[in-house]
DNA sequence: ATTTGTGCAAATCGTTTGCATCTGA
DNA sequence: TCAGATGCAAACGATTTGCACAAAT
């Protein structure tokens, strides 16, 4: 598990101050793998880890970490945004009825026949989600 | 357009009984080809139409008409939900400069490679969402 | 010293719910 | 008749905001 300054270091370039705050909820983010967090359950590992911060801070970071590329916002379905710390190139199981959003490592899907985007435009970001249940015969 | 009995009709093959709300608001919703509504929009379509609809029943009429398979709800970044009078195979853009979704028809995009769902498990939907936005060079 | 971040509580906003009243079959 | 719909207002849950205080450069 990454210390303290190799995550001073990662929010030092991704031109972040490396608060405390900011250095606890990223250790608690980037410290066990890939993970798709929402705020609450960000906002309650933090407090297990007797990390003290608000829900407007575990917000502000979310969105400040997203904005500057270490974090990818994932919105499907249900109400609640969740950020995935896997920003690579990369695609989505979701399972219907539990809710969860699971990794599809890259390689696998491939996606062929896009249309051109209008002109002035430019594709930012293909996202495929393969929505999955359980198999009701 | 098509007119009150077509949609009753269309609304009992749905097997909903064909109320005043409901035909009324099925009229304004699919009168115009495919689009993409939030509550609130069709909210607002129904007060110019002259159609007194509380936003409870729109919300309870848009539920019914995804759960019976007239609408598809799609979840896009923004908080609010769309509904998709589109219920045919196909994706879509989403301008993340306006937050608007428009349809890509089908036959264009083809996704390959898909891994194979887990166990007990089937797939029941491919999404793919093509984001663009404007051409900052 | 300045700028930027944080915490708290109140405010927002989309959506849902409880319940009394209506309506379609 | 009477199950199913509707309307209203109150309740909700996730997220945002305003502002005073604290910490980082």
């Amino acid at each position: 598990m990454l210390h303290d300054l190799d995550m001073e270091k990662r929010l030092r370039e991704a031109k972040l101050r490396p608060t405390r705050q900011r250095v606890a909820l990223a250790e608690i983010m980037f410290g066990k793998g890939d993970r798709h967090l929402s705020a609450e359950t960000l906002y309650e590992e933090a407090r297990e880890a007797g990390v003290a911060v608000s829900l407007a801070t575990i917000y502000n970071t979310l969105h400040q970490f997203t904005d500057n590329g270490l974090l990818r916002a994932i919105s499907i379905d249900s109400s609640k945004t969740y950020f995935d710390t896997n920003t690579g190139n990369h695609h989505h199981f979701f399972f219907e009825d539990s809710e969860e959003v699971v990794d599809m490592p890259d390689g696998y899907v491939t996606v062929a026949n896009l249309p051109e985007p209008p002109a002035g435009m430019e594709v930012s970001r293909v996202d495929v989600i393969v929505r999955v249940r359980n198999n009701v015969s």
